[in-house]
DNA sequence: TGTACATCAGTGAACGCGCGTTCACTGATGTAC
DNA sequence: TGTACATCAGTGAACGCGCGTTCACTGATGTAC
């Protein structure tokens, strides 16, 4: 190992992680306007100016954080779209992908739900986007059964739009119905300095290591709140409506 | 005359409305929470202190904006659901009242898109609880044709929830549309400092009188951007695919 | 109609506070020989 | 392997600024007689 890629540069990595993490988990309760640099520094043990080594500001921030949440997302649509099964089973994994989805990144799709239509013009229009990038590729996925079928090209783009709308409509209600069942009407988990360390001299413990506020912080849950079967009932149902539709509009 | 209800009364309450309306513009550009009270009211003209004479903080006022934003929206719905028409002239005219009250005002969607998933908790939940209700409006105009064809209720609500959340979605795409048509990538339409006069002794002129930020600043337009006919075209085969499965609903 | 007193929307000055940004710095990591 | 110099992630102090909130006040409006 003559050369191990720079400790040095592994740190910044690290830094940048931790700060990217302490902002995700400080935009559950906020929302990226009202987020402060001094806040986010401040979570994750540095020193304020320490923040202009990794981003220009908070904005700058907020669009990586786009490309992050939605990253994850994409794997999961790609994964539904290659599923080959039959409608009402393909509906089925779809919502139980969505629900396990939530569940394991909450933080990721409260941003995307936050920021979609937010005060921060660059982040916004990140998301849009990205969320035009699903569209095109579920569009790309339907296509190859609908062409044939007499469908025109806008048609099969109008229903790709609808199936991300109606995705993002059921994540952010998956979303509420588990904050719901977690704190009912009152405030977080508590836990107000945080993450705050010695971490003086900057070149080892910076906060970072931990599992982190974006996984699930305790792993596979007993069963689901009532509002989440509810939730997932009406989405499966809306999505087979859509089916059906699907179905006969060349028809109807 | 022998009474006039208040002129004091009737001062204060004008205060108030160009508070909100101030608020109101001030919030197409950026979001609740990063919302300055001073900001608010030296748009108005007032003084800061002012602003407790008839809100307890910002998320007071946003609560207060909830109502009327839904208000006017509310009124639009009831007027669709009155008409007996068929499907389509039904889904064409709903479109039709969209994009005329996204039009109309633009900031009361804008309002809510932001805030429906902001970061203001109370906020939030009144724009939920408005929409709840607005699902429970849609499912009772719809249960009179669905329930004798076998349509059990929670069928029928999960249709009106369909519904509500395509109309805010359709009304943010038309937001958008317009958004571009009007100003491209760029800034909003300048105008920095703004309302402010010289407003000194607060009792005559205060900013309000005119026809205000919230109604259509140009009248009737010509015509419509490429973007907005795209939007109601996609908005419009959407509506007419749920209807479809909607019709299938009992007998796929 | 006129007078004396009460109300209260809006004032303006003051406060303490935390913000974003800048800057010269430190000291561990990296590199050249 | 050892030494001398370069790099640069993170420091900490400093700055000017605008914020939300408080307070005693002013003077037009409202009311009682």
């Amino acid at each position: 190992m003559s050369h191990t890629s720079g400790v040095r540069q592994a740190q910044k990595a690290k830094t940048r992680r931790a700060l990217m993490d302490a902002a995700l988990r400080l935009l559950e309760d906020q929302s990226l306007s009202s987020l402060g640099l001094r806040e986010v520094t401040r979570a994750v043990g540095v020193a304020p100016a320490a923040f202009y080594r990794h981003f220009r500001d908070l904005s700058d921030l907020g669009v990586t954080l786009v490309e992050e949440c939605l990253g994850s997302l994409h794997h999961m649509i790609r994964a539904i779209l290659a599923d080959q099964d039959g409608d009402e089973e393909r509906i089925d994994a779809t919502v139980e992908a969505v629900a396990e989805h939530v569940r394991r990144y909450p933080a990721h799709i409260r941003f995307i739900a936050r920021e979609r239509h937010g005060g921060v013009r660059a982040v916004r229009e990140a998301i849009a986007a990205e969320l035009g990038g699903f569209a095109d590729e579920v569009a790309a996925a339907f296509a190859p059964s609908l062409s044939p079928e007499g469908w025109p090209p806008e048609d099969v783009r109008m229903l790709a739009e609808l199936y991300v709308d109606h995705m993002v409509m059921t994540a952010t209600a998956f979303l509420e119905a588990q904050a719901a069942a977690r704190g009912g009407t009152g405030a977080g988990q508590g836990e107000p300095g945080a993450v705050q360390e010695e971490a003086r001299g900057g070149q080892d413990e910076i906060g970072v290591d931990r599992p982190g506020p974006l996984a699930d912080p305790r792993g596979a849950r007993p069963g689901r709140s009532e509002d989440e079967r509810r939730v997932a009932a009406t989405a499966r149902k809306q999505l087979l409506l859509i089916s059906l539709g699907r179905r006969h509009w060349r028809d109807g």
